[in-house]
Parts: structure tokens; sequence; C-alpha cells
DNA sequence: TCTGGGGTCCTAGGACCC
DNA sequence: TCTGGGGTCCTAGGACCC
């Protein structure tokens, strides 16, 4: 039996969710109407797009590049902090909205997810019908539009789904793909980014046809074990399976740019301790413990550096992350300008199993975890930002 | 172009063992 | 002190996605 797949994306998420909220809070405007984008401020090193409204990207700015080369674009562009939990919320409501159609979803990210239509096909017409049902139900109910596209399969549904924008309903099934899918250009596959498809211009590969039709043994030369997942995906073939998404991260970690460069390790160090709180803190609401550290930094010049540990007791002190991060860190450091510092947890388990080295004593650890436990509530009944870093944490250690 | 922050997955090379 | 070859596991770095 042939499958059938849905993509869903939300048209300019970030960008959608704030007008929608605004316009919730009785402003009169539609942000979305305007050359508007979401982003830092242009003086700031962090003021980078991260969405877009239609009339903007008329103008030629795009996601990714800077406050500053937007303003150039459209002097007048209106820009918007974002509200991650404004996108939070609004991403639950559609998942929720969309397991009423079937339950065969997979996230793909807050704004996107994969549908399987296969199982749930005989309650409807026909899959077209299927997916404007969606699309209006959720125009209808939350306020914003989607694109969605529908194939044969996960790939194709993608691949549809960002042919052209917003609020549109495209497929590409099987028979389509040579008329559909080939003449686009080979960076417009998924999983094709920049320096695949530089290398694959060298090679006189171009389309995403020209890709299809590929000799495999020169692909292989150059992509290694890639090069048959490569062939396939342009030749519309992808066996991936539509699994229901329980939110199973395999990492959690945290990173922040610094305002400028800097090799001031008090600062580094600082930062490190923010960080970790809040990495730490993540895990133990999820009731994680991770037996992996890993951090990274980069450099002025934008060279990135990692540095990994595994542990032998897993955990999610945030002292113990702390120590073990700035150990790495040390490891790694040359002492050159720093642009960004980061930290990561992973391999995590969801119990603990405590081997007492001979250092530490039973009360040490119950120490700590008390002291975890106790920020954990503070901040459960007063918000995230009552403790805001780790220095508070070791003040009121110091006084007990 | 002067480049955020959250992730996932792959690969080459080194360590270690037999 | 020079030396093979295979297997496994780990790590740093890179490519990709949104």
């Amino acid at each position: 039996m042939e499958r059938l797949v849905l993509h869903i994306d939300v048209n300019n998420a970030f960008l959608s969710w704030t007008a929608v909220d605004m316009i919730k809070k009785g402003y009169k405007k539609d942000i979305r109407e305007e050359v508007s984008v979401i982003g830092g401020h242009a003086h700031s090193r962090r003021g980078v797009v991260l969405a877009k409204s239609t009339p903007a990207k008329k103008k030629g700015i795009k996601t990714g590049e800077t406050m500053y080369q937007a303003l150039l674009k459209d002097k007048n562009v209106k820009s918007y902090p974002p509200n991650f939990d404004v996108y939070q919320k609004m991403s639950s409501d559609m998942f929720e909205l969309l397991y009423k159609y079937s339950p065969d979803i997979e996230k793909f990210s807050i704004d996107e997810c994969f549908l399987e239509f296969t199982n749930v096909k005989y309650l409807y017409k026909n899959v077209n019908d299927f997916a404007k049902l969606i699309s209006n139900d959720i125009k209808k109910t939350l306020g914003f539009t989607v694109n969605i596209g529908i194939g044969n399969n996960k790939l194709c549904a993608k691949m549809a789904s960002n042919f052209s924008k917003p609020d549109k309903i495209h497929t590409l099934f099987n028979d389509e793909i040579q008329n559909k899918m080939w003449p686009l250009d080979v960076s417009e596959l998924l999983w094709i980014g920049k320096k695949t498809s530089l290398k694959l211009r060298e090679l006189n590969i171009n389309t995403i046809g020209d890709l299809a039709k590929a000799d495999e043994a020169l692909l292989r030369r150059f992509f290694k074990n890639q090069a048959s997942k490569m062939r396939m995906h342009a030749n519309g073939i992808d066996y991936d399976p539509v699994v229901e998404s329980v939110s199973k991260n395999a990492s959690i970690g945290k990173s922040i740019t610094f305002m400028e460069d800097t090799n001031d390790l008090n600062k580094i160090f600082k930062t490190f301790e923010m960080l970790t709180d809040q990495v730490a803190s993540k895990l133990r609401k999820e009731k994680k413990y991770a037996c992996g550290i890993s951090i990274n930094l980069k450099s002025s010049y934008f060279k990135t550096y990692s540095k990994q540990r595994k542990l032998k007791n897993p955990t999610n002190n945030t002292k113990v992350i702390l120590e073990n991060a700035k150990e790495l860190f040390e490891e790694v450091y040359s002492g050159e300008d720093v642009r960004l510092v980061g930290v990561t947890t992973y391999n995590f388990v969801d119990s603990l199993t405590h081997q007492l080295s001979i250092f530490e004593s039973e009360d040490n650890i119950k120490e700590e975890l008390t002291i975890d436990k106790t920020i954990d509530e503070i901040r459960g009944k007063f918000g995230d930002t009552i403790i805001s870093s780790a220095s508070v944490y070791k003040n009121k250690k110091e006084k007990k």
C-alpha cells in the first residue's frame, strides 16, 4: 500500500505567533502586514533576523542575516523581540489540534511536523480535502497560517511544503518528482547544505535531477556512505517512518555569545556558572541525569573547540556539572579571545545510581541535592528569573 | 555577508585489547 | 626494541536542520 504523508509547517512561525499574541493583547495592527522582523537589536552582536514578514521578504530581507543588513534593505523595518514562552504555547496549541486528526505525528521542530495519513485515510474523502480541513481549522481556531506538503514519504512531503508560501497546500507524489523536484537547484534538497552543494557543483551536478542521475561510484568517491542516501533522496525515495515523538532529547545544552570577545577568565567562568545553572535546572525539571558533559567555545575567528567527558556517576547537580565544565574548559583553552561558550549534557539515564568515591560522604551529596531542590522549588513558585545565576547559589551555600 | 542558539548525526583518528 | 592486523570504543570536529 502506498503511503501518504503530510508535512505541516507554520508560515513565518515566530513572526506570526508574535503577531497573534499582540492582537490578542489588544494591539490594533497586524505586524504580518508590515515590513517587520523578529530579532535582536541592530547594534548588538546577537541582532540577527529570526523570522520575517512576507512584506519584509519582498524587500529581500533574509532569515539569519544581521539586523544591520536588514536595515540596509529597508531602514524602516520594524523589529520585535522573540518571546519563547508565547511560541511554546502556540506550538502546543497547534499540536493539540493536530492530534484530533491523527495520533501518528512526529514533531520535527517547534513549528513543523509530519503526519502519517495512511492509517486514517479511510475516515476522509481524500488527502487534499484532509489537508484543507487542517489548514482551515488552524487558521480559524489559532489565527495563523501553515503550509502543507503532501507526498508518498516524509522527504517528498517536506520538499512540497516548501514550494511556495504562505498558506498553500502542495503535492509531490512519486509521479510528480521529475517535473516538480528535478529542475530545482541541488541545494534545495533536504540535507544538502552549503558545503555539500559546493562540492556537487564542482562535479557539475547543479540540479536535483543531475544528482538523481549521477554516477553512484563517482558520488561514493567524494561522499562515502552519504552517497547512496543523497541519490535516493534526489530520486524522491525515503523509507524513514513517522515516529511519534515523545520529545526524547539526546542532549540538553546552553550557549551564549559574549557582547564582545573576551579572554577574561573571571568573566568566562561566571558565564559558565550561569549556563550550567540553566542546563542543570532543565535536567532536573525533566527528571534526567546526564552521564556526559561537553563544553564548546568559539574563537574570535569562528574556529570552534570542544571537549567532552564521561562521568562515572550520572548527575543533574549544578555544582558537579559546573566543576566538570570548568575543568574541560581549562583543558582546551589556549588564552585567545573567545566569542562564545557553551555547556551541553548528554547520555541521559532516568535514575541515579551513585557509587560513592572515597572522597565524598553520603552527607555531602545529600546537601548538594537539597540545594538544587530548594532552588527549583523557589523557581517553581516565583518563576525562573528569581534566582538568576549560580553565584547566588554559592552564596546560599556559604551561609549554611 | 561579518555571521544566534537549540539541536542531531556522521566521520576520522587515536587508544586499547587480543 | 622492533613489529601485524582486526575489533571496539571514544572523542573532536564538522555538516546539517529549524
